[in-house]
RNA sequence: GCCAAGGUGGCAGAGUCUGGCCUUACGCGGCGGCCUGCAGAGCCGCUAUACGCCGGUUCAAAUCCGGCCCUUGGCUCCA
């Protein structure tokens, strides 16, 4: 059974052959640092780690880069501006730095894998140079009024990745472009000088405070003088830069296929003549309100606060229970469900585990609870493989949990094999593909907490034995109420936070 | 206007490429029962018999073809 994806490029699903199996080149268009991130984001994070983590699963070696664009009106016009302690940053680096943390830590707290490296557009303006350099050279760009254009008629696929033709193409970019360049679908590579102070203002927030007044920006030196980098340009110098001329996969939210991808294919595949990516993978976008959640209308749940308020692992569960090439909405409704569903995945796995380790593991039996280990792994794997249908692939599992349930209850001796099967099937599926905690906060150290707890239902079992129930369930109460979720089954008390 | 994605049972969400009992997927919710001192978890059963609308092709369509309606996204910045 070989994996198919559905590829942007030609509409349909393709069986997916990587140049080189060891070396699958995976480029992701990450994240303009002008604003916390938000659920939306997270959701192309998780499949896109989901995909990263299963295609290493498959034996792939996985190279896997995401670009941080750290240049943008949007992260000028608030420099000076006052967050919780002290401004968001007094120049341009500062307030991407201030973000880029954040960005970094969010990525930790949904459990992703790292990427390689997270290159920056500050870091990489002479490869960006001698990139319009070369376009220039090999007349696919020109230079106007101190800025350089890619002049769309010279690249003759132009439009093959969105459909677009290019006499649909009414006009690109900012109006301020339109006088200096040659047809109104022109991007800009390079752009002359700073940001100006409209441009600033126009991102700015009247209920924000501000301490700097117009700041422009960092601009540098050029053979088109003092300028900045263009939007599209720093995808393509930065992957060129650290995976080499073609990419295997390129993913993106589906905002990004016109015009940014459209350019990014254009840039490329004329200065290097080669495919630019073989295979380009678009999640679909993140909706709240029956519109697009994002940082411009203002309509966003920041990340931090998601993983505050429902943890890591139902939003993981959340995002994984549609299919990344379909769009989602946020309600309170499915998050909520998205917990039960998570609780019910880990506490079949956990009822799994602790038989494992009960006393009782020494009579034994046969059941077919093995098999239907070995029918989950395939069910997932044929999911996974059916372009990353992750919803189906969570079935295999629930189906699993189903199984493993009804053993635990009805059998009087337990199949300890196919428990172990089962336990290993969550970890391996769930924990290394899907990027589930089975482990939560236990994290295998007890803690202080952990053993008053512990005090406290010795206690709770001892009043239970005599009768105490009301003194029993008043111990539950207060556990409950310190956030301790206490439940007892056929082999004591157990608790979670 | 042009391009793209989509409209499935109370909700959510697979299945549509590779027509066929579709699977009444998986799950959430609701109802009943079992278990339990109670609660929770779990189990069993029930509940929904759906596929935007109108035509067509076919022995057979949620799945193919045509038309229409609606939603979302892109053509300023955007995962």
């Amino acid at each position: 059974m070989t994996l198919r994806v559905l590829n942007t490029l030609s509409g349909e699903r393709e069986a997916f052959e990587p140049a080189d199996p060891d070396d699958v080149l995976l480029y992701y268009c990450g994240l303009t640092v002008s604003d916390d991130p938000h659920l939306g984001h997270a959701r192309t994070w998780v499949h896109v780690d989901t995909i990263h983590r299963w295609l290493e699963h498959l034996g792939y070696g996985v190279r896997h880069v995401e670009n941080i664009t750290d240049v943008n009106e949007k992260i000028v016009a608030r420099v000076g501006e006052r967050g919780d302690d002290g401004t968001l940053g007094d120049d341009e680096r500062e307030v991407a730095a201030t973000f880029i943390d954040r960005l970094l830590s969010d990525m930790r707290s949904l459990n992703l894998r790292r990427a390689e490296v997270y290159p920056r557009v500050t870091e990489h303006v002479p490869e960006i140079i001698d990139l319009v350099e070369t376009l220039v050279e090999e007349g696919y760009a020109y230079e106007s009024d101190g800025s350089v254009y890619f002049d769309v008629t010279e690249f003759p696929e132009y439009g093959k990745l969105s459909n677009q033709r290019l006499d649909d193409v009414e006009a690109q970019g900012p109006a301020d472009e339109r006088a200096e360049k040659r047809n109104a679908a022109d991007f800009a590579l390079w752009k002359a000088g700073g940001v100006d102070a409209a441009a600033v203002e126009e991102h700015r927030d009247d209920d924000r405070d501000y301490e700097a007044g117009s700041p422009t920006g960092e601009t540098w030196e050029s053979p088109w003088g003092e300028g900045r980098p263009g939007w599209h340009i720093e995808c393509s110098a930065m992957s060129t830069t650290h995976l080499g001329e073609t990419l295997d996969i390129h993913m993106g939210g589906r905002d990004l296929v016109f015009p940014h991808h459209e350019n990014e294919i254009a840039q490329s595949e004329a200065a290097t003549g080669e495919p630019f990516a073989r295979y380009w993978l678009h999640a679909d976008l993140f909706e709240m309100d029956d519109e697009k959640m994002s940082s411009s209308l203002g309509n966003f749940i920041p990340v931090h606060e998601a993983v505050d308020r429902f943890g890591t692992d139902p939003l993981r569960m959340f995002f994984l229970s549609a299919s990344y090439n379909s769009t989602q909405t946020y309600s309170d409704a499915a998050i909520e469900e998205a917990i039960e569903r998570w609780e019910r995945l880990e506490t079949a796995h956990d009822r799994a585990t602790d038989a494992l380790a009960s006393p009782d593991a020494r009579t034994t039996a046969d059941s077919a609870l093995g098999d239907r280990a070995d029918e989950a792994r395939e069910a997932f794997t044929g999911a996974m493989n059916d372009d990353f249908n992750t919803r189906e692939a969570l079935a295999a599992l629930f189906d699993l949990a189903g199984a493993v349930n009804s053993h635990l209850d009805d059998a009087d001796a337990h199949d300890y094999r196919g428990l172990r099967a089962a336990v290993e099937t969550f970890e391996d599926l769930g924990g290394g593909v899907m990027g589930f905690d089975f482990d939560g906060d236990a994290d295998g150290r007890a803690t202080l907490a952990d053993e008053l707890v512990e005090l406290v239902l010795e206690v709770r079992e001892e009043e239970r034995a005599a009768g105490n129930y009301e003194r029993a369930d008043a111990l539950r109460d207060d556990l409950e109420a310190l956030g301790v979720e206490v439940q007892d089954t056929d082999d004591g008390p157990t608790y979670s936070l």
